[in-house]
DNA sequence: CCATCAAGTAACTGTTTAGTTACCGGCTCG
DNA sequence: CGAGCCGGTAACTAAACAGTTACTTGATGG
């Protein structure tokens, strides 16, 4: 490229002052460019995100970014398994076994929809890697386990509800979990077209409580003897 | 179809032979490139479609979609609006009311569930515009008027099976509309993380027709008396 | 007290991309 | 018939982008 010439004894000089104060910290850099990643990611998608935006939300810069992850869509794995690794872990504190099968299928309801809520950026990203035909997922050997504990409980839940009675004998576990996700997933994430085609603004405190109740009320009946 | 003598007399000869047959067609040209785009904006979202991947798939070049379009985004918002033609015009032709209230309600479930599976480009447009936001659906001054159509018909349908006494008092048709829309919806376009996740390939004919059978008795479910 | 290594910075590079320009040729209407 | 418009082509350009390189700084164990 280029040596000195001019302007010094060094073979090149590119270095302009440095304010920063550079205190480092290896664990704090890795975990801001995850949490910058997971907002840029999510507001972007895979495609639309940058990766110079990333390093700048996470106040560093490209080389520690490619130096801890890898490249773009290693880090962008690593967003979504934690994302999974999230809601998950929230999930299994539940126990929804400790209550009587409709309190707990109730709860179940209550709580997803609750955590999608706060937790726009997970839809997003699950919205992202579905566009991409879960490619990135598909690769993810940590994942594949960490499913099967939801279904084996709410499995259980579902057989002590029938046995008392109250709940139908054709009721299945993966239904009922896809039916609650169902209509969590597709009020919050399309609500932006929704609040413009209805003319109804969605996200009002007074639509989302409706909207809770009726999470709720829908999953029971549809099971309900 | 070609030129004569020696072909360098001109300022400037940029031009190669041109085997191609150059019928010219305005409309199918126009029609190509946004069916072109559509399938282009479907599978990659708005940041990952590309401009040169629409034109040599609609068999033209970029010169005609920027005449036709005007820039990437406008043809984006074309793309949108016919996605929203295309299924509020069939579902007009279905007619709910001139069934039972329970027939006309299972009829729109299944429609919305058949159409859905039909049309996957039109679940992904959705996904990307939502994830911006519904920035350009925003801008369309002709998609308000569309919907409340929809709406009118299902709360018409709805208050006769009240009058009945087939529905209970608490229907609404917007929450109606929504339930039907968000099981059809979620499970198509997440299925690919949800078959990865659960390790149960949803797209298969069996679970899909379980799928349909089940929406329509979440449906009714929800709404009976 | 210095050799070495990990954390960090910013400028650079090759490629891709949206959008533009220079040019071509058949059809129609005066 | 011929002028000019409109449908069409391909090469070009400026900017943006993912990923790399050249280099600096601070801490620490021998």
């Amino acid at each position: 490229m280029n040596d000195s010439g001019e302007n010094g004894e060094k073979k090149r000089s590119r270095r302009p002052p440095q304010e920063r104060t550079t205190q480092r910290d290896p664990e704090r850099t890795r975990a801001a460019i995850l949490e910058a990643a997971t907002r840029e990611f999510a507001e972007n998608g895979m495609g639309g995100a940058r990766v110079d935006a990333i390093a700048e939300r996470a106040g560093t810069n490209k080389r520690m970014l490619y130096h801890y992850f890898g490249d773009k869509e290693q880090l962008y794995l690593r967003v979504l398994e934690e994302a999974y690794v999230g809601i998950r872990t929230a999930e299994r504190a539940l126990h929804i076994g400790d209550r009587s099968p409709e309190e707990g299928i109730g709860e179940l309801a209550l709580f997803t929809w609750r955590y999608f809520l706060q937790h726009p950026e997970f839809l997003s990203l699950l919205g992202t890697e579905n566009l991409h035909r879960a490619r990135w997922l598909r690769q993810s050997v940590r994942l594949k386990e960490l499913h099967s504990h939801l279904i084996g409980e709410l499995s259980q839940v579902l057989e002590q509800g029938k046995k008392q009675g109250v709940f139908i004998e054709t009721a299945d576990p993966l239904h009922v979990y896809l039916t609650i996700a169902s209509l969590g997933y597709f009020y919050l994430s399309n609500q932006y077209t929704l609040s413009t085609i209805f003319g109804r603004d969605l996200i009002e405190p007074t639509h989302l409580n409706a909207w809770e109740r009726h999470i709720v009320h829908v999953t029971l009946a549809s099971i309900k003897r």
